[in-house]
DNA sequence: CATCTATTTGCGCAATTAGGCAAATAATGA
DNA sequence: TCATTATTTGCCTAATTGCGCAAATAGATG
């Protein structure tokens, strides 16, 4: 691994292993039934049978995200009976998720009120589709 | 929308729209040259051209990346001349970026140990060399 | 062991996507 | 105007991805 170590934020200096494993971390939440698997976890574990009907998803997809997930170290695993249970095992996704949400309905905000005046600077901002 | 369940989060209840939604907001996050683009307009604004360089990939492809970022409004497009300068819109991208890439160094942290001898106590955590 | 249930995985298909190449567009200057 | 530079976009190909289906595994119970 060929680490730059440019220590002014994690993000610089990246070697191109790690940016595309960060990009892997990302790919892993950039799915709608990941992220509704991941939001069903977030009220307590849940088997995957569990997760097949609360997601609306069939077992065989349920299982194969919540490997992504697991892929990525986000949910942990553990066998009880003949049941497997899925766990959050990294609670800071949760950050990250109500990051996005928060930058989304920013967007969704200013989409809606193109013609108001809230932002302070009076820079024009990238509005612009042609 | 449906609102299902109760907002004890931003992530909570999200309909379908808004699931996409974020989903697409990673997915822009979720490749390695978008991430490199992005860190490289850490530094400040840069044009196409630029970016070209900087990242080593073609014009075509930064111009489609850069294009990518600016619809989830991460960058900010402004022409100046016959260059366009893009830059950072939306600095909370990199806190997702940073809490990703502490997840990950984490991560590493316990592959490492685990690969290093499974014999050992995983409580000691003093496995830091990237 | 046989069997049932729960979960995982192999395979094929349809849809998406990143990248290369070239043509098209935009802005500047002679 | 035409030429030049910078950026965008259309088309194509290769690779990836999510899903449905069915077969294969793992664990518990008779």
């Amino acid at each position: 691994m060929v680490a730059t170590k440019n220590s002014a934020s994690p993000l610089a200096g990246l070697s191109e292993q790690a940016l595309a494993h960060v990009a892997e971390y990302f790919q892993a939440l950039a799915d709608p039934m990941r992220l509704r698997i991941l939001n069903t976890l977030r009220s307590g574990e849940h088997n995957v049978g569990e997760l097949t009907e609360l997601c609306g998803c069939s077992t065989a997809n349920v299982s194969r995200h919540l490997a992504a997930l697991a892929k990525q170290g986000m949910v942990g695993r553990e066998s009880r009976g003949t049941s497997v249970y899925y766990s959050i095992a990294d609670a800071s996704i949760y950050a990250l998720c109500d990051l996005v949400c928060c930058n989304i309905a920013r967007q969704f905000e200013q989409q809606a009120s193109v013609h108001k005046s809230f932002t302070k600077a009076t820079q024009k901002r990238g509005r612009n589709h042609p």
